[in-house]
DNA sequence: CCCTGATTCGC
DNA sequence: GCGAATCAGG
C-alpha cells in the first residue's frame, strides 16, 4: 500500500480527531502503525495540539552494526513477538472505533446497536465474579443487560472490553 | 502484559 | 519517502 492523497487526508482527519497512530493503521488497512507514525512525522503534524516538550532522546546503536554473531542474542531481541496489529478490518473495525469515541468522550454511554460477537447479554442477575460486567443499552431500560463474556481471573470486563474501557482512558490522561 | 508516540536508519 | 526496529514511557 502507498500513501494517496486520499489516504493521506484520511490519516490527518483520523489523526486531527486524536486517534492513536494504530487505531488509524486499522482502518487505513494495509499499514502498520510505525507507517502512521513516520508518516505523521514526516507531515509534521505530529505535536496534534499540544505535547511541546521533546525529551530529546538519544539512540543505541541500532540493528547489525557490529553485532558479532551472539547466539542468544538475535532470540532475545525480538520483544515484540511478531503479531499483526489488531488485524480485524472492516465492519468490525468500523463498530469498535464508534465505541471508542463514545467511551472517550463520555462516561456514560449507552452502547445500542454494538454487535459484540462473544456478548451473552446477561441480566445483571446472571452475572458473576467471572462474566465482563460491560452494559449494553440503557440501564434504565427493562431489556439493559451485560456483555456477560468470560472476563478472566481478574478486571471486571473481557479482554474485548477492556481495551476498549481502559486504553481511551490511558490515552486522555497523557495528553491531557 | 497491554499500549502510546518518537527516533533512527537501511532500503 | 517509507516503515521496521527500537526506544522510552504509561
Amino acid at each position: 500500500m502507498s500513501w494517496t492523497d486520499e489516504r493521506v487526508d484520511m490519516l490527518k482527519k483520523l489523526w486531527a480527531e486524536g486517534l492513536s497512530a494504530s487505531q488509524i493503521a486499522a482502518q487505513l488497512g494495509g499499514v502498520s502503525r510505525n507507517a502512521v507514525i513516520g508518516k505523521v512525522h514526516r507531515l509534521k503534524l505530529s505535536s496534534r495540539g499540544r505535547a511541546p516538550a521533546a525529551p530529546a532522546r538519544q539512540k543505541k546503536n541500532t540493528q547489525t552494526t557490529g553485532n558479532a554473531g551472539a547466539a542468544g542474542t538475535a532470540a532475545s531481541r525480538r520483544q515484540r513477538s511478531a503479531r499483526p496489529v489488531t488485524a480485524s478490518v472492516g465492519a468490525t473495525a468500523l463498530k469498535v472505533q464508534f465505541e471508542e469515541d463514545a467511551v472517550a468522550y463520555q462516561q456514560v454511554r449507552p452502547v445500542e446497536d454494538v454487535v459484540v460477537p462473544i456478548a451473552r447479554n446477561l441480566k445483571l442477575v446472571e452475572l458473576t465474579e467471572r462474566t465482563c460486567k460491560w452494559p449494553n443499552g440503557d440501564p434504565l431500560s427493562e431489556d439493559f443487560s451485560f456483555c456477560g463474556a468470560d472476563a478472566g481471573d481478574n478486571g471486571p470486563y473481557c479482554t474485548f472490553h477492556s481495551r476498549l474501557a481502559y486504553q481511551p482512558a490511558a490515552e486522555r490522561r497523557r495528553n491531557r
